[in-house]
DNA sequence: TTGTAAGCGTTATCAT
DNA sequence: ATGATAACGCTTACAA
């Protein structure tokens, strides 16, 4: 006899046959629906001593609702600690609800995106919270339509209507300028990455400064290295500069210590740098509360499974501006 | 006519009625099994047309081996850089697989471990990967036998036996205690986390200093902080300092500054910290490899899924040094 | 309150 | 090769 033997797992029937009732009771039971105290307790003792759990997606199968008691969850990275933070903010939510999360990284590719939705949605999942990368989320119209509910976060959906939870990219710019400004900064430099990112295009929008300071679709922050040392080396340099990304700032921190500037010239980050605090001077930055999004996703996602049919909502996170040094560095 | 009506998706039976053929060979046909190409093309336009997307939980319900084609994966914190990580390189291979992955947060609580672990199995994974919170997972082997297939990451499982991927915790420690070495110390430190977790144990064994210079169950970058200024400010303080855990060596390089001491004490850290390289001196550490982790332990467990059923393995992944100035630094 | 039986969407068996 | 039909584990009318 092989050790490892697949045991079957017991079902609802084997709880019936060893409880003496019928299968209708045990699922009563199991779903709590009231039901003779003695023949409960004989189906209790059943349950406990095969084993049993329900099997999660036959149950599902012929639930009126449907319901699989599960949702999607479509990141740019799993293993971005922004996203990740994303991530937990939902998981928390969803954990009070007994509700399980799919995830999945799309690595900024549509395709991907798309290909995952639908996996999600052939495994039942009852909503979809999407970090977009496509430009047309008309395909998931579809969904919608079968009873998926959908949330977006950190970015808007395309070419369809629906619940979006986002940064105050806008706002966090502005603070981070005005910021600089009240310390007498009137030449401030802005680098930007991916042009093509609604993040990118709103926090640029934010800075509305002088254009010929801005360089955009810094990608990584090795260009943004680049960029930086080009901005401050050149006529006319910046006293201070705004970042509008994680790697970016990075980047441009790099740029300032190779030109022995970090004391001299100032920089606001957007998006919180891990160690911000460490190195010295301090980064200041505007800090994004990805947690928030993601309980706040969480919720409008809930909202809509239980029948909230209000229109699409957009809902904007606030930013927070944490000084540590390096924003507050004053102009020469 | 209300817009938001709930829209039913398109089952086999619709496919098969659009397509003039039967139920049975539209099943067939969506799970390539030869057939008729005349048929074959009838199906094909039917499901295009109808947009059909075959329900994985109930094929999986009457499929030989009940396969949902997904896996759970249960973590210590989905938002911890470490532990995402790890997730990312198990869904990598996941996903050439077109396996969905479930993900969770244990917060190291035995208990949610535990319901987690039900849960996943209830919506019928095909297999669990899990970096333990609990002392006993005896409650698994009940999983195992119904044929979810089960790998233990980052510690090791306890009163069962299963495959584990490992980081090497006493490889890496040694090494950095000959690197400092090599440079000349004598007398080293060690600042360690919580002793209970296997992690912790390991590379305090790996260390095997002076017990008088070994400070233990430090938990949190503060707690850490404080250990470090005892240790340095006390009568014949080390000349180097070898931490054991991320935040430990955060609290450790708080000190250092606090007390002017970090070009004059030298520091090795194991597992990586982000921006290591931008503080000065930069932070050697002994750096994981938490993607290989990942990447390993899903490998191993569709190799038993598809059918290995050879004695558990433990597999270790290397550690490597990155000496970016704190540990190279010199005794007086 | 309890049991019987139909049905959820799919795969698998068995004739044809 | 194809179709009819039972079966998967469960929920839910409906009957008793």
């Amino acid at each position: 006899m092989k050790s490892g033997a697949a045991t079957r797992r017991p079902t609802m029937k084997d709880v019936a046959a060893v409880a003496g009732v019928s299968l209708a009771t045990v699922s009563r039971v199991v779903n709590e629906v009231p039901v003779d105290p003695e023949l409960a307790s004989r189906v209790h003792d059943a349950v406990a001593r095969l084993g049993y759990r329900r099997d999660a997606a036959a149950a599902g199968l012929r639930r009126a609702n449907r319901s699989s008691r599960s949702l999607g969850l479509i990141l740019d990275d799993v293993s971005n600690p922004f996203f990740s933070a994303v991530h937990r903010g939902i998981e928390d939510v969803a954990r009070e609800r007994g509700v399980l999360i799919f995830s999945g990284s799309s690595d900024d590719d549509a395709a991907v995106e798309r290909q995952l939705a639908t996996s999600f949605s052939a495994h039942g999942v009852d909503g979809l919270v999407v970090v977009p990368a496509g430009s047309d989320h008309r395909y998931l119209e579809r969904e919608r339509t079968a009873g998926v509910a959908l949330v977006f976060v950190d970015r808007p959906p395309q070419r369809i209507l629906a619940d979006a939870v986002l940064s105050d990219n806008v706002g966090g710019i502005r603070a981070a300028v005005a910021h600089l400004e009240a310390a007498g900064h009137r030449r401030i430099g802005y680098l930007g990455d991916r042009s093509r990112l609604f993040t990118a295009t709103e926090r640029l929008a934010g800075f509305g400064g002088d254009p010929a300071l801005v360089r955009m679709d810094l990608i990584g922050s090795e260009a943004a290295e680049g960029a930086a040392r080009e901005l401050l080396t050149g006529s006319a340099p910046p006293t201070a500069l705004v970042c509008g990304q994680n790697q970016v700032t990075i980047g441009a921190l790099y740029a300032l210590r190779a030109l022995g500037l970090q004391r001299r010239v100032a920089l606001v980050g957007f998006d919180d740098i891990p160690l911000g605090g460490l190195v010295s001077p301090g980064v200041t930055v505007v800090a994004q509360d990805p947690a928030a999004l993601g309980r706040h996703a969480a919720e409008l996602l809930f909202a809509r499974l239980a029948g909230d049919d209000s229109p699409p909502r957009r809902i904007v996170v606030p930013t927070r501006l944490i000084a540590r040094g390096s924003g507050e560095l004053l102009p020469d």
